[in-house]
RNA sequence: GCCCUCGUGGCGGAAUCGGUAGACGCAACGGACUUAAAAUCCGUUGAGCGAAAGCUCAUCCCGGUUCGAGUCCGGGCGAGGGCACCA
């Protein structure tokens, strides 16, 4: 949506109330949010964030009595409002309802002002983002309520940033306490009265400052003051209680998931309106429901509406004329459980069967960050209603979770006057600098005319910025494309696509492979004897297998496939350093370097699986390389004689010593001071300490 | 507005548990080969000073902790992603 508009096709979007369908996941909210504490295979952030997405609320749940008005759902003049911060309840100078609640509606019976706003506020944004930033505005319903504990009368406002849908749908007005509270009552000319002392510092109500809403000592409160927070919380909770106007509760953000939509395109909800029956679910001998296939849509409404012969349907209870349910359904229901079915996609008789225990849960799963919150969650809640129905015997679908980041690219666009937006894929746009080199001008190459420029964002369908990576398959082949994509940065990290350094991705596929070729032309080599190697052949040996060290925990256990190829690059490039002349003076030599090839070869295999496989072949093996196991690191190999350590005086960097492997501290520190470029730094002062981190460096601090 | 993530050369990025900042690659420049071009190979490439050795500065900004900070802490600025004003 964008301006009050679809961006498709321009048409103006308004809000409406329809019946719709949901599933409870605020049952399982509180074992979804325990549960994440154990599931360790997960990303912090994920948890992090769908932590935040229940939104556990520990508080206190209000009553403020009113004389005047409509009676509440359990037939009682009390307002209800939810609080985190009943601490700061004697500090309540107004309580804001929302614009749906039904204090609001009886007090715009008689006010047409009050009437107007609601309306306004119905028209409003719907989405997060612009509730939250647009003006907080209200308007007094001229009702009063009590104060609970002091029996001040209280007035009542409406407010444009009261959510019905959260807690009660009122909340109780704390200025002196509440940033939004705070702005609301600058702008209304509210009273303001501070409640809470944090550490003696001088409130005043002319300006917002962060700490107002820091705990503290009560203050002004009456018998409660002096108490500090959870005291003052308990003790109010404890009088509110005995008053019968409060007592505490557990508010939570989830909300259940609708999963209604309007249209065609998803699996139909299985229900059967009847006139005298109600609401009757299709008996499992006629599922699944299929959807007609020879509609047209029309452009407006739900094709199904119009498909008469869809709708008519008997009641499978009392065989009248009744009318088919033409919701169908999110798609996250699919996805919530799809990765079960794949266990066991031929079952006919039921969800799943007894092969999903053998294959699931996911040992790990990959997929986008934008997918951390709803389908994840959703996934999470469908197992653990399958486990109840006694499908599948564990709570958790996904052991392992890794999010990778999204891909970005540029976006252009042009906007017709209707509102319909027209996207405009960045290989189809040319973009050059203006004269000043100051700004960008992109340009359609069809119509050579300049388009709009929406910035850097992830690739989608919708905003048609994706890039197709057959055209690189199709001009370099599928391992240059995958070696490309994976050097670009570790998976998890959000990436700007750009084409640039893919002719280095080829570049270095010829060189392996020449490399390869080269070594095989000389002939087959001996066997390697590892206690008769030349200082040379040892070096190589201990790179290859450092190299060797290196992919397998990179690949393995980070998953920064850049570093690993980086690592198989470094190797390629010490073995290009080897003369040629040189190459097999000896059948060592050549053992030596038929050990480094095989591990490249092999190292690479996971990211350019088919050249790998022919040069694999081209070594002198028989079996595949896709068959062989993962070569295990000569720890032997990784040995060295003496070992290189960085020297700093107070920190910086000012020489290098070379010592013997297992030289011990007193050798190194006087190797270390004995370096005349330390000496020059130390020059005539006392040397306070001496800090050796071994293997690694030497720190002289004077 | 809130939540999450991230700020390092001309560019993508590396530095894994607080220990040599800039690995690896791209681009650029110089050279070899070539009649020429492409391909390939070799070299240079953060900034400043210096004949050189080397020195100083430098990881968005300002502070702090530490022998030592790109990394940890506090504050700020900026970018990207998500969103249901969550009391």
């Amino acid at each position: 949506m964008i301006d009050g508009r679809g961006w498709r096709t321009g048409a103006p979007v308004e809000k409406r109330e329809i019946p719709m369908y949901y599933l409870k996941i605020t049952a399982y909210a509180e074992d979804l949010l325990d549960a994440l504490g154990h599931m360790s295979g997960w990303p912090e952030r994920v948890r992090a964030m769908q932590a935040n997405w229940i939104g556990k609320s520990v508080g206190v749940r209000l009553g403020f009595p009113y004389d005047i008005g409509p009676p509440g759902a359990d037939g009682t003049r009390v307002l209800h409002a939810f609080t985190t911060r009943a601490d700061t309840l004697m500090g309540v100078t107004f309580c804001a309802v929302a614009a749906e609640h039904p204090l609001a509606a009886y007090a715009a019976r008689d006010n047409a002002k009050l009437a107007a706003f609601i309306e306004e506020c119905k028209r409003g944004p719907a989405i997060e983002s612009e509730l939250a930033t647009q003006e907080k505005k209200g308007v007094p319903t001229g009702l009063v309520v009590r104060h609970p504990i002091s029996g001040a009368a209280v007035p009542v406002w409406v407010g444009n940033y009261v959510l019905m849908s959260y807690g009660d749908g009122a909340v109780m007005g704390v200025p002196a306490h509440d940033e939004r509270d705070f702005e609301f009552a600058k702008k209304y000319h509210l009273p303001i009265k501070p409640v809470i002392d944090v550490a003696g510092r001088e409130y005043s109500s002319s300006e917002w400052a962060p700490w107002y809403a820091d705990h503290g000592r009560c203050v002004n409160s009456g018998v409660y003051d002096g108490l500090e927070f959870q005291a003052a919380v308990d003790a109010i909770a404890a009088d509110l209680n005995r008053l019968g106007l409060g007592e505490k509760q557990t508010t939570w953000r989830l909300r259940d998931w609708g999963i209604s939509r309007q249209r065609y395109w998803g699996c139909p909800i299985p229900v059967i309106h009847c006139g005298t029956c109600g609401t009757v679910p299709v008996p499992d001998e006629q599922l699944p429901v299929v959807l007609p296939v020879d509609l047209v849509p029309d452009g407006s409404g739900n094709p199904l509406l119009k498909d008469e012969a869809f709708l008519a349907v008997p009641c499978p209870r009392c065989g009248v004329k009744a009318r088919r349910e033409t919701d169908t359904m999110d798609t996250f229901v699919d996805s919530s459980w799809y990765f079960l079915r794949f266990a066991c996609p031929d079952s006919d008789k039921a969800m799943v069967d007894s092969r999903v225990q053998y294959w699931l849960p996911a040992d790990q799963y990959i997929g986008g960050i934008e997918h951390a919150i709803l389908h994840l969650l959703y996934s999470r809640f469908w197992t653990r209603v399958m486990r109840e129905l006694g499908l599948v015997a564990f709570k958790e679908p996904f052991t392992n979770m890794f999010t990778q980041g999204m891909v970005l690219n540029d976006v252009f666009f042009r906007k017709a006057d209707t509102g319909r937006v027209e996207y405009f894929n960045p290989a189809d746009v040319e973009v050059t600098l203006d004269a000043t080199a100051q700004r960008r001008i992109a340009v359609l190459r069809s119509d050579g005319e300049e388009v709009e420029s929406g910035g850097v964002v992830t690739m989608s369908k919708s905003k048609n910025n994706g890039v197709d990576p057959q055209a690189l398959v199709d001009q370099f082949g599928a391992d240059t494309a995958r070696l490309f994509t994976m050097f670009a940065a570790p998976p998890e990290q959000t990436l700007e696509w750009s084409d640039e350094g893919v002719q280095g991705a080829y570049r270095f596929i010829k060189r392996l492979w020449k490399a390869v070729h080269d070594h095989v032309t000389l002939g087959a080599p001996g066997l390697l004897d590892k206690s008769a190697l030349s200082d040379g052949q040892r070096n190589i040996r201990r790179q290859a297998h450092q190299t060797l060290a290196k992919i397998t925990d990179d690949i393995g256990r980070r998953r920064t496939f850049n570093t690993a190829i980086a690592a198989a690059m470094e190797l390629l490039n010490a073995l290009a350093k080897i003369p040629q002349s040189s190459r097999q003076i000896s059948p060592q030599d050549g053992s030596v370097m038929q050990e480094a090839l095989e591990i490249a070869v092999l190292g690479l295999s996971p990211i350019i699986p088919h050249v790998t496989h022919a040069l694999w072949l081209a070594l002198g093996h028989r079996t595949a390389l896709i068959d062989e196991p993962w070569m295990p690191v000569d720890a032997a190999a990784l040995q060295s004689s003496s070992i290189a350590m960085v020297v700093q005086v107070n920190g910086k960097l000012r020489g290098h010593i070379t010592v013997a492997a297992g030289a011990d501290e007193g050798t190194v520190r006087s190797a270390a001071l004995a370096l005349p470029h330390a000496q020059k730094f130390i020059g005539t002062s006392a040397v306070r300490k001496v800090i050796i981190v071994p293997g690694k460096l030497v720190n002289i601090v004077v």
